[in-house]
Order: structure tokens, then sequence, then C-alpha cells
DNA sequence: TGTACGCATTCGCTACGGCGAATATGATTT
DNA sequence: AAATCATATTCGCCGTAGCGAATGCGTACA
């Protein structure tokens, strides 16, 4: 990944449907990785290859939680390139097939049968709480 | 290039220096490809290419005068992606690359030895003349 | 009508990114 | 310690895009 230019990195990292389906379930709150994989329903090593993606681009950060780990919105320092970040969160919520990830997804959080009750994964957290957690950038 | 998710392709066509320095130039005015080879610098035939890339992606649009080609943003009929391409606009004002692009083409525009004595170069427009103008998108 | 000019396209070549499949890692549980 | 679970990484393949060099195309002017 080039890092001379950041905007540049930014685009590329915007450039993916499965990023930017990753990054509008983030735009709430802070998400485990196997509801990402369930909600998205893509192999798994995929989803984790693009959260790294998007790591790596500095958009998002990571927390471990015991074997969980939860993944959310890292709001870059650039104001403009936060602005563009914004604009596009905005762009997203448009977009039918995203707002059925949000749906299916919060059936998965908080509905009956949920992956909390289903495998014992940890419930989401909202973006604000997270923000005063430990994290992995 | 993939149609299916317009933003994809949005951002794929930011997702390029060249293609970020031309947008720039055209943010104001309307401009003739002699204008972008001798600003930027590059071979005519990859200023050529990154502008078809950008027309394709529906982001500017091109007008024949004789044998000079000019050409201009087209503003996304998506005000979303509208949106996103004016936060790129603002972000791109604090290149200080970019804005050497900008005072390198004002010189040439209208100082002495503009292209246009040097090669009878046609001035640029301003965007805002240029839009009632027939254009080939 | 040919020639010069501005611009566009094509041709190899290389590099990067996306994918599925397989495998590795690190933490928990037994 | 071994097995298990959640997640991460590696590998090989393919498609796309970037580049310089060369060539093609359309217009204008001799």
């Amino acid at each position: 990944m080039r890092k001379k230019y950041p905007l540049e990195s930014l685009f590329r990292a915007l450039a993916d449907r499965t990023r930017l389906r990753l990054l509008h379930l983030m735009a709430e709150q802070e998400i485990c990785v196997c509801y990402f994989v369930t909600v998205i329903d893509v192999p798994q090593p995929k989803i984790s290859r693009h959260l790294a993606y998007l790591r790596r681009a500095g958009i998002v950060a990571a927390r471990r939680e015991g074997k969980w780990m939860h993944y959310r919105l890292a709001v870059p320092a650039d104001p403009h390139a936060a602005a563009i970040l914004k604009a596009t969160l905005g762009a997203l919520q448009q977009d039918k097939e995203l707002r059925n990830d949000l749906q299916r997804f919060h059936r998965l959080c908080c509905g009956p049968n949920s992956l909390v009750q289903l495998m014992g994964a940890p419930a989401p957290v909202s973006a604000v709480e997270s923000m005063s957690q430990t994290s992995v950038p």
C-alpha cells in the first residue's frame, strides 16, 4: 500500500464492496468478527483480510476480548479525510443491501436466537462506550 | 470497470494521484488538455489515459473545440456521490503540490508567455460558462 | 491533398489486489 | 497437555490497472 499520499490509500480502502459493508456495520457500534461473518455471509478469511486492509489504512481499530476481536471505526486525524469518510457513510445509508445487513445484524444481536445465546458471543458495544477501551491500532 | 456499485467506481477513480491532480485543476474552470500536460509535466498519453478513466467514471465531461479538447468536472447525479466529490476537492486544497499545480496553471493561462501566445491554445473557460456548452459525455 | 498538430488508443510488461483453500496463531476449555 | 474455538495469515491463481513506447485518429492549414 502506498503511504505517501494518505488520500489515495483512503480511497483505495473505500473502493471495495465488502469493505463498504463492513464499514457500514461499524458505523453505529463496535462489532465482533463473528457478527460480520454471519451477517455478510462470506468466508471468514475474506472478512479478516478486508478488516486487516481497513486497519492498515487507519480507518478501523481493533480490540481483543478473549478469543473475540472487536472492530470499530477510527476517525482519521486529518479532518478532510474524516469529512470524506463521513460523507461516505452517509451515502451508504441509501444502499438497499447494506440496510439489509443492518437489519440482519440487529436480529442477530438483540433478537431471539442471537449469537449471544447461540455461541456465547459478546454483545456489541456502542461506538461511544468503546472509545475508552484499550485498542490494537 | 465494475458498474454495479457506482460508489466503488467513484472511489477507484479517486484513488490515483495523477487523477486527483487533474480533478483539482478542473475544480475551478474547464481546462484544455495541453494545459494539463504542461502543468503536471508528465507524458501526454498518460494524461489522456487518466482523463479517459475519469470520463468513464462519469465525473468529468469533455468538449471539443477544433483540435483542442476541454475537460471539466461533471457533478454526479447522486447527491451523495456529489457530496463525496465535493469533500474530496476540499481536501485537495490542503495539498502543497496541488496548490503548486494551480499556481503554474495560472501563470500559463494568464501571465506573459502563456500557452495562448505560445501555441495559440484556447484560454480556459470558467466552469459556470462552460455549463451551457455542448459536451461529449 | 498532404502535412502538421493535438489528442487518443494500443501494446507489452509489471505490480497489486481479490479470491478460495489450506494452514497458522492465540486464547479458552477439558 | 490436548482439544477446541475464533480469528489471522499464507499460497497460488487470475483479473485489473499503471506505465513507457509506439502508433492511430481527427482537425486545421498549407
